[in-house]
DNA sequence: CCCCACTACTCAATTTCTTGAGTAATCATA
DNA sequence: TATGATTACTCAAGAAATTGAGTAGTGGGG
């Protein structure tokens, strides 16, 4: 039940699909929460099964029908809920930490490689994100959106999330400078 | 097969014992990778089963005997062979995100205190990994001890984990200040 | 007009991870 | 001398996530 509450949260305030949240959540796309298409439908019958989402189907034309899901009062409180209990602590698991520390079994060209395949990940990502923070803002400064927006929480959740691109940048160039300099 | 290779890497160079290994990848002590010990215990009887590791009993006086495990050959051929091969691109999963996320569906006093704990638990685990860090260093400066050091793996790693809890830090520190700002 | 990309989903198998409960011995402390 | 913390593990059930393969319609480019 980790999903749930991250697609109860991104439904808070609006109606999507299941496919515009497989985008929300895909790896590439997230720095909030990731997960695959088939888990996301998954979940979201379950949801709905549960009451805390509702579903209707809008008729498209020129494109498949879709159908769009809303939180009920229920999945609020439980969203609620959720935000009040004691938060896990995060656990790492990031197989480029594994490999930087298996450095010493490893040929340092290769680490460097994926070291800079990483970075430039990280850097197209941390470009997409600000963006979409920009958007977010609609030409206001941070300070000024911070205090007059009615719903702040996508934007603490992307700026999160763009530290920690930021950090990935960061540690994937001194990293590999660092094995640069030993060999 | 995603903690294998984390035990390789944590294996490297090295003998440790299911237990000691416990500790390593235990949720409060790691930032490098997070397992239970039930996990681990599984993982480590395949991977002897898959010939890349082998266990050893030794014998102990005052306290149980225990199992130490080490890379056989097969086991460091294997770590470099994911080394090598694509990384996956990480995918964030931390419900204090999901929750700042909901910030409009929550009490900003609890979502505040959410942040405050985290807070002091980052603030914590990375009075830890400091001293885990100024232990490998072992007196000499950052450039010195990375330029002469034999293993610089958990030293790479280790800082990619205090930069996560440096973030974590200011970040939980700007959005908690946000909340305030605005009740 | 064919092929590819995009929208919008579904099904099934398997692996990975979590949760919860135990066992059993030793050591320090109150 | 009982109590709890630490060392050192095991078993089993279930939830969550990954992997891989499919279906089906529409729009646009060559």
């Amino acid at each position: 039940m980790a999903l749930r509450h991250a697609l109860l949260a991104a439904l808070l305030d609006r109606e999507l699909s299941g496919y515009q949240l497989t985008k929300l959540f895909d790896l590439a796309a997230s720095s909030f929460w990731h997960a695959s298409s088939q888990q996301l439908y998954a979940e979201l019958a379950k949801l709905e099964a549960d009451g805390l989402l509702t579903g209707h189907e809008v008729v498209q034309h020129g494109r498949p029908n879709k159908r769009v899901f809303a939180l009920t009062d229920n999945g609020r409180d439980e969203l609620a809920r959720f935000t009040a209990a004691p938060t896990k602590p995060i656990s790492i698991r990031d197989d480029l930490i594994v490999k930087a520390y298996a450095e010493h079994a490893a040929d340092p060209s290769v680490l460097i490689k994926q070291l800079e395949d990483r970075l430039a990940q990280s850097r197209a990502k941390d470009e997409f994100l600000q963006s979409q923070l920009a958007r977010l803002r609609d030409g206001k400064s941070e300070e000024e959106y911070l205090a007059s927006a009615e719903n702040i929480g996508p934007y603490l959740a992307g700026t999160r999330g763009r530290m920690y691109l930021r950090d990935e940048i960061d540690w994937c160039e001194w990293a590999s400078g660092v094995l640069r300099n030993r060999s």
